[in-house]
Order: structure tokens, then C-alpha cells, then sequence
DNA sequence: CTGAAAGCGCTTACAG
DNA sequence: CTGAAAGCGCTTACAG
């Protein structure tokens, strides 16, 4: 493989001079630029980036971390958030954590070794502390961990909210919502506080289960709505469910305990995620986030905070959602 | 951020010295390992992995091209490729090509410039002698592109008689297969040879319907169904479909006109991905193609390329698939 | 407008 | 068992 060196010699020009001409300075003559293009091509030369990373230091990609990147709705994220960073001259390095806390601690060290300009963290065993010792720049995916750690995610509690409102105006006198794991600072945890407010404030009773597992399988849901959900099943007519899947599960028992969806119970879901969208029977009524619009900004303000160093200014931001009426509710 | 100078500083030894420490030659004495080590934790001293990489000409890092890594199939894939890399210390920088010729061709020029140590490529649209080109260790999955070229896949061919065996074996005796696009030198074209086959052993009549899109969505098959496949649907009863959102679409499409099935037509699919596994109603019958074994491989083959550097030996591996059995044959 | 030289942070023959 | 020095392939003050 041709070095800058060879293209010097091929050119008869300093090697500094090359290494202007591929970063565009204007200074250069227009015959030597020439002359140094063309001995690039005849050679076929291909900067090598990891020299110059060491002396730019900067390497132009970015950490990704999502606890599974073959979840459906990590993996649109992932998409977009590859897409957003191909747009702006970054590569991603992919690391799945499996919701394993070693895992994510030795991912983050090896972050830090492949000196990464940034990282998009969207799985969170690790302590807050840890987290600051990180001295590079970082963004979270719903997570809240502390005010100098900027975050992305979708206006939970509205979407809460809405979704209670929804099952409320569909005529629903008692209420469940089964919520993810509330031991995580996460802000999907908001979605509760919207359901609660809601059933107050609409003085409807409720009831509340927490599963244990951030990101768990249908077969877990469904062994999970047979032992901790279905002796509520009786007293509800309408279920708020912390996601898709698990509203699928719910379905899928309720059809086969001749509950019929929507008339004797109600579910709604959250995410809308592909699944959801590819799934024809049913379709479930859910609070759709904007998986497109959260990728985009997870990579773009990243970038913005490597680019513009400035760790005093913060880049959280919440994204509004949106009500999908389907056939379960 | 400490450099190995600070720590040969700290512990009063040669850079040299903590080098050798780091990689664990054996010929430091056991006071000097002890005194880098203290100095390395003093510091919280993290190797630059891009001046090694430099320096020994090695990334650890694979490139990864798929089409688009939401894809169920591919999604799940590249978690199977990320774990293993992540169990022999190497990173995958992860692409979506978007079946898009020109992004394709500048994400393995921006590989090669990453000096990624090898290449995982599932996506296929740019030419043969252009691979050749490529002067590092590559594998495919599921293209034969060339004989010096690796590649991984399911038993595309015995995958074909399986399902059309199994279709005739259930009684039909008119059979429909919607292929994948033919142009595309990609083994899955295999399956149509069993298909063939299968019917030509066995003489029943067969029609084959090709549609044009490598990798498309819900409703592009369910519109595809509509236009190309709807007017064969009442002279045949069994349809072998290349996939299984395909065949998700089409036992929605004969649903919803009043085709039973697997009554009237038994519908087999090509998969079994995650989007399947959790799809409850219909359990469709496919072939599964064993994912975390096609990941595994994937990446273990292309780090025993990259380890070996043996050009001459190829690693191409076919793993056998198996006949999922649903309720829609 | 161009070049010589130092530097990025490692590794590795070579020498002792 | 250990170190001085060169080298990996770029970029970038500094100088002219």
C-alpha cells in the first residue's frame, strides 16, 4: 500500500505539501495540485486514517452501545443513527452489552482505548459516577443521569398521558399498566407518571406491575402476564403496556383465555417499532415514538458536542409522540 | 490523558519497558511488572489502540456491510458477528449500504482508508473485479462472487426441496415459488434450483414468480402479491416464498380474500428470524436458517483469514438448515 | 507557495 | 532483564 511518502516522490513535492493538497488548502498552486492528484490516482493511494487520527487525534467515530442491536427497535435507532453519522464523515463501532454490567464497563474501557471522539450510550448498568469519569463527550438514549450528561429521548410522559387518556375516552373504568423496570433512572419510567397523573386526575382506579427485565423476549412477557399479570385481568378493561411486544403478549393471552380485545379489555402499547408496524392482526394501538427523529438526533448532537467542545452546553432534548389508533383498543 | 511516557516516567522505567509490561513479555522481572502496574493504575493509564494499530499495522477492527442492519434477519446476524468479534478482541465498525451501489463502493473505500483488518460483506450490488481490488481479507454471506472469495450460507439448496417436499408431502399438487431477484448472483438463488427440482422428481406442475427488490418492506410484498402473484393464486395450493415477510404477506392477502389457510393453500416461508419466532398467529412454516451459527462464522472465519493471512485457503462454509413446522401447511 | 523537521503514542529490532 | 532509537503514516507549527 502506497504511502503519503510515495506520492511525494511520484510527485516530486514535500510530503507536507500532499497532505495539503488532500485537506484543501488554499495556499497550493494549481500546477502542484495537479501534479500530486494525478500521482494519487496512479498509485491508488488511500490515506491511511489511524495515522492521522494519532496526529489529529481525533478518530471520527463514535461509540455506539445498546444492550441488543437485534431488538427491533434498537436496531431502526442503530440505523439511523449509522446513517446520520455516514452523513457527517463518522463511523460507528457497535457494542452490545446484553444488559450485562461487566460487558458495558469493559465496553466503555475499550472505548476509551480506541479513543472514540464520542459515545451514544443507550444501555445503563453503570453507576452515575462512573459515567463522569468519562472524559469525553457523551449523550444517552432515555436515560437522565446527570444534568452534565445530555440525553435524547421521546416525551415519555406525554405519551403516558395520551395513552391513558385514550383508553379513559374509549369508556375504561379500571386500569393497568404494566411498566418496565422501574429500578433503571429511566425516562421511559415517565410513562408511568403520565398514567398516574391521568387515572387521578379522571379519578379511574388503577393498578400497576413492574417487570423486572429491561429488554426481555415474548416468551418472557407471556410467561409473565400468566404469573404476575392475569389474576388483574378480571377486574380491568384496559391495559397501558410499557411496549409493543409486551402488548402483543397481553393480546395474544387475552385470545386465548376468550378474552375478546377490545371489548372485553383495551391495550395499548408503546414504541410502534417495526414489528408493530408489519404486525396485521392485530393491530395494536400504540403511542408511537419517532425512531427515525431520535437516531438523527442522537448522532447529531453528539457530533455538535465533539465538534464544538463545549461541555458546559448541554444537548438533551425530548421528542413529542404520537397516538396510533390500531384495533385493540 | 496519560501516554505510556508518563507511566515509564512514574515507575522510573523505559517506555520500552512498560510496553513489554502491557503485552506481557516474559522476560520482565517481576519487581519492574509491579512497579509499571502500580504506575499504570496510579495514572488510569488507557493504551492508545491507535498508535498501536500504527505501529503494528493491525486495526482489530472488522468492517460490516449489510443492506440495512434493521432488517430482522441481518439485525440479528450482526449481533452474532458483534459478540464473537467482541470474544477475540476485535470491534465491528458497522455500515448500511441501503442497497445503494454508490454508498456500497465508498463505504469499502472508507474501510479501506480505516485500515479495517477485514471485511464482513452482505451486500452485493458493486462488481466482482472491483472486490478483487480489495486487498485485504473478506468474506461473504450468502455470495459466491469468486472462487478466491469466501463466503458463509445457509443449505440454500437442500432448504428448497426441504420446503418443497414438505408442500408435496402435505398433498399439493400445484406449487407457486416467489423468488428473490435472480440478478443478484446470490446463493439464495438456490432455493429455486431445489424448488425445481423438487418438482420436477416429483411431477407436479410449478410456476415461479421473481420479484425485483433485494430487501423490501410489508407492503411492497403485499403490493407485489396484488399486482404479480394474485392471479395464480386460484391454480395453485401450495406457494414456497423466499422469505418469511413474504409469506406473511401473502397468508394476509388470502385472508383477506377469503382463501383459507392452510385449507385451500399452504404457505411456506424461508427464515425463521425473530420477527417469525414471535409471530403468533399464523406460526408460519419455514425453513430455518441457523442465525447465530451463520454469525459465528461469519466472524470467526474472517478473523482466522485475517490471523492465518493465508490467501490461498478459503473458508467458505455451508451450515444446514431445518423445517420449522406452523400452522400454515 | 513550499519544505524540513518535530510530533502524535505506541512497538520492535538491535545492543548490551 | 532493560533501554535508546528508529519507525508506523500522517499533520502542523515554523521558516523561508
Amino acid at each position: 500500500m502506497p504511502s503519503i511518502k510515495d506520492v511525494a516522490k511520484h510527485a516530486g513535492v514535500s510530503t507536507t505539501t500532499v497532505s495539503r493538497v488532500m485537506n484543501d488548502f488554499p495556499s497550493i498552486s494549481k500546477s502542484t495540485r495537479k501534479k500530486v492528484l494525478d500521482s494519487i490516482r496512479a498509485l491508488d493511494y488511500h490515506p491511511d486514517s489511524i495515522a492521522r487520527s494519532l496526529s489529529k487525534k481525533q478518530s471520527l467515530i463514535i461509540g455506539v452501545i445498546f444492550p441488543d442491536c437485534s431488538y427491533v427497535f434498537f436496531s431502526e435507532l442503530i440505523k439511523y443513527i449509522e446513517m446520520t453519522a455516514q452523513d457527517n464523515g463518522y463511523k460507528i463501532l457497535l457494542c452490545n452489552s446484553l444488559d450485562d454490567r461487566e460487558k458495558e464497563l469493559s465496553y466503555i474501557n475499550m472505548l476509551k482505548e480506541k479513543r472514540v471522539d464520542g459515545i451514544i450510550m443507550g444501555s445503563h448498568l453503570i453507576n452515575t459516577e462512573f459515567y463522569k469519569s468519562i472524559d469525553k463527550p457523551i449523550i444517552t438514549f432515555d436515560r437522565c443521569i446527570d444534568n452534565k450528561i445530555p440525553y435524547i429521548g421521546s416525551d415519555n410522559f406525554t405519551g403516558g398521558v395520551l395513552a391513558t387518556q385514550h383508553l379513559i375516552d374509549k369508556g375504561c373504568k379500571n386500569l393497568l399498566h404494566i411498566s418496565g423496570p422501574l429500578k433503571l433512572t429511566s425516562l421511559a419510567n415517565k410513562r408511568l407518571d403520565g398514567f398516574k397523573l391521568t387515572c387521578l386526575e379522571n379519578n379511574i382506579p388503577y393498578k400497576i406491575v413492574e417487570h423486572p427485565h429491561a429488554n426481555p423476549s415474548f416468551d418472557y412477557f407471556y410467561g409473565f402476564i400468566e404469573k404476575e399479570v392475569s389474576k388483574f385481568l378480571n377486574l380491568v378493561d384496559g391495559v397501558f403496556c410499557s411496549n409493543d411486544m409486551m402488548a402483543y403478549a397481553l393480546y395474544v393471552y387475552c385470545v386465548n383465555h376468550n378474552l375478546t380485545v377490545p371489548n372485553d379489555i383495551k391495550i395499548i402499547g408503546y414504541d410502534y417499532s417495526q414489528f408493530t408496524r408489519i404486525l396485521q392482526n392485530p393491530k395494536i394501538t400504540t403511542i408511537a415514538q419517532p425512531i427515525q427523529v431520535l437516531g438523527e438526533l442522537l448522532c447529531s448532537n453528539i457530533i455538535r458536542l465533539i465538534e464544538e467542545d463545549v461541555s458546559s452546553k448541554v444537548y438533551s432534548q425530548i421528542v413529542s409522540v404520537e397516538l396510533i389508533q390500531g384495533t385493540t383498543t
